[in-house]
DNA sequence: TGCCAGGCCGAAA
DNA sequence: TTTCGGCATGGC
């Protein structure tokens, strides 16, 4: 895919940290990227949203066309936070193949894709995100950003951030796994804590390769998911979607179902809706959860 | 207080 | 194969 004409620099803060800056970024808000059920490990604070990715705390400002992109040097830039941020696609063509997939079923795609236009899909780290779905589940979204920050702080490798303070990585499958069900008791994630421990053993023991998961064809890297207890094809779609960026993916959930139900009284065909269906999902999962789907 | 949450498991039908 | 109760916990 082309890559979209957008400007990027490097600096530093009057406070001496490292700035990336990007200029003319189409179709990005941070603002509705971060705050629409994909990733929870970002905070909307003031003047901004700050967070952990890839054991890195990073903090995000938009001004005037701009994108500051705080905590990030250009080597991480290039190395993590541009596929990260999926900064890679274009989304002029992403939004078109949608149009072209979804507006025979009316004009409702169209407006969320104006109401949700910058929201992009991230590439979050595959343990991660699997992680992190196995924990969504039955689970409101303000409690699953809290364990999995409790689960963080407990279990996470503990780094310096460029505030100076502590911050944490997400835990590594290992150190779950060290923990066992006993040491995950304190993060309050109830019955989901089985699966997580599933989850990483699995992932360690190479029984579901993540290598192979990216490679696999959408059936066979869902079929892999599903193998681990706990991980349905929500959860899995999920885990595709945001952490192995494989764009097809549609997951359903509660909201997306009333999405359907709502606007889309005869059905649609989600097996055609293209190559960027969970683009489209997205649009709609904001849409209708932020907006109550207005006009 | 009761309903619900970015669901899935396991048993019953 | 489909249906459905149960599940841990706490946000609202």
């Amino acid at each position: 895919m082309a890559k979209e004409k957008f400007t990027v620099r490097f600096s530093k803060t009057a406070g001496g940290a490292d700035v990336t800056v990007l200029s003319g970024v189409p179709y990005f808000s941070a603002a509705q990227t971060f705050d629409c059920g994909q990733c929870f490990r970002f905070d909307e604070v003031s003047g901004g949203i700050e967070g952990v990715a890839h054991g890195r705390f990073i903090r995000i400002e938009e001004e005037g066309g701009e994108v500051r992109l705080i905590g990030v040097n250009e080597q991480d830039y290039r190395a993590i936070f541009e596929e990260y941020l999926g900064l890679c696609e274009d989304y002029g063509v992403v939004r078109e193949d949608i149009g072209a997939h979804m507006g025979k079923y009316g004009d409702v795609i169209f407006n969320a894709m104006e109401c949700g236009k910058g929201i992009r899909i991230l590439k979050q780290e595959p343990w991660e995100a699997v992680a992190s779905f196995i924990i969504s589940q039955n689970n409101n979204i303000p409690r699953i950003k809290k364990i999995i920050e409790n689960m963080s702080a407990g279990l996470g490798e503990p780094f310096c951030g460029f505030d100076g303070k502590t911050h944490y990585a997400f835990p590594t499958a290992e150190q779950v796994l060290a923990a066992g069900e006993a040491g995950l008791a304190p993060f309050k994630m109830g019955f989901r804590a089985r699966y997580l421990i599933d989850a990483a053993k699995k992932h360690l023991s190479g029984e579901v390769d993540f290598a192979y998961v990216e490679k696999a064809s959408a059936e066979d890297a869902q079929k892999a998911l599903m193998s681990i207890c706990g991980v349905g094809p929500k959860v899995a779609s999920c885990a595709l979607l945001f952490g192995f960026h494989k764009l097809e993916f549609f997951p359903i959930d509660v909201w997306i179902k009333r999405v359907l139900a709502k606007y889309y009284p005869g059905g649609i065909d989600i097996a055609s809706l293209g190559a960027y269906a969970g683009v489209a999902q997205q649009y709609l999962f904001y849409y209708e959860r932020y907006m109550g789907g207005e006009e």
